[in-house]
DNA sequence: CAGTGGTCTAGACCACTGT
DNA sequence: CAGTGGTCTAGACCACTGG
């Protein structure tokens, strides 16, 4: 059951698409684009705000909407899991589990992940057959008897896990910021100590709140490039200072 | 004029920054709220998508909506704006153009920004006395002049923009990636050449979807973290392979 | 099966844009 | 001042969760 606005916001998306909204110019009124798909200007808003969000279409009241883009949004799967996101964009590519350990958790991650024990994974990731990332993983004890079941070189532990213990992976937070390249992502990754790595820390939860894994994820530089849209109206990213010490930071990794 | 709905997303907002709603567990339903506040469902509805927005609360269908994290949001501005960024944040800052000229448009700028004159600007910044980012920003030709008018010591130039000429960025494309410091970039930020900065590119609009400016900005490694909540009904942030021979790219940065 | 969130309607009024 | 988007209401029905 695909909703109404869903539906609609797909025909605007397509329209914009296929250039028929080129980016620049103006959206029908949500009265017009009411008439015309024979629904109420409520679920005309819903759809637009769909399309708001994604960053195709910007807004201001008394205006006509304006077309921003042609952006098509990735899947939040396709942000959370390499395999699925590379498979998207008609890549090939693989990953090899290097090590694995069951260890006690540290301070931060006993409080992060609720958990006393936590199970570590380091992962090597090949992208069109070059290695382009290395995974530090850390799983809550709830899950890690079912990693433990993969394979070494299993494809999309994300799926995987989907398919033996149902887990849905639902929200993540995300830190982004650059580091030099230590002795073992060197060797990994094939590039000289201290180059540039982008490196992605994530924390993920199931629909209920409850943490599943943390995880730094560094990627050769080049390699991959993460991408945004904001407006006045809605900023989904946030920059920090990147010193510790200095002033108050607010997520999930700190408690 | 605020909003009933901004005011009752600030009020829940509170109550989970103060512990009443800790993390992880449940919000009152609609109705609740929808009573306790005394306006209709609708408008409650429209708060908790705000909090949703931000990352603060999750939700599904037939169970209820979960605190997920005690969130901050920055503004857009803050996001745009190095100095209001800075100080919001409670640190010092400071600016100075190092380079400043008006040249032609290379073909992708003059497609970007609409012009085939540019001015460009190469400003060095500081957070609490430090160097820590190198900023090469294109102007398009029509708020050049505005932007020649300005000390090269100028603290805020988004600020400024807008008291002289009332310019305000509305929309803003970032592309996020790590990159070796250059000669330039090196010399700048006092670090050694090739070591890891965190670049930001982006390109902004006006309300109307006019140009602005393109900006490629440097970070030094460990200077700012960038920070993004999403969500499996909510992923503004979108991963791309970064070599440009292959794939499609489908951003401002293209056309 | 009761409760909750998701969708949709029909109509109202207001704030703002652009001519 | 006409048109447009922003806000809000009151009520309806459905899909889903969780006991």
């Amino acid at each position: 059951m695909v909703a109404r606005y869903e539906r609609i916001a797909d025909a605007l998306r397509e329209e914009i698409l296929t250039g028929a909204h080129p980016v620049g110019s103006q959206l029908p009124s949500e009265s017009d684009l009411a008439g015309r798909f024979g629904v109420a200007r409520g679920t005309v808003r819903q759809a637009v705000a769909v399309l708001a969000v994604e960053g195709l279409v910007g807004s201001r009241q008394g205006a006509r909407r304006i077309v921003l883009g042609r952006a098509r949004s990735q899947s939040f799967a396709e942000l959370h899991s390499f395999a699925q996101w590379a498979r998207a964009n008609g890549h090939r590519y693989g990953g090899q589990v290097i090590e694995q350990r069951r260890r006690a958790a540290s301070a931060v991650e006993s409080v992060r992940l609720g958990n006393d024990k936590v199970l570590e994974v380091l992962r090597l990731r090949t992208l069109d057959d070059e290695p382009v990332l290395v995974e530090r993983t850390v799983y809550a004890e709830w899950v890690a008897p079912a990693v433990e079941r993969l394979p070494a070189d299993c494809e999309s532990v994300t799926e995987a896990l989907y398919e033996s213990i149902g887990l849905v992976i639902a929200y993540g937070e995300h830190l982004i910021d650059a580091v030099p390249a230590g002795a073992q992502d060197a060797r990994l990754l094939g590039v000289r100590r201290g180059s540039p790595l982008l490196r992605q820390r994530r924390i993920t939860t199931t629909y209920e709140g409850r943490p599943v894994e943390t995880s730094d994820d560094r990627y050769r530089a080049g390699s991959v490039i993460f991408s945004i849209r904001n407006s006045i109206g809605a900023n989904p990213l946030v920059r920090q200072a990147g010193d510790l010490r200095s002033g108050r930071r607010e997520h999930m990794f700190d408690l």
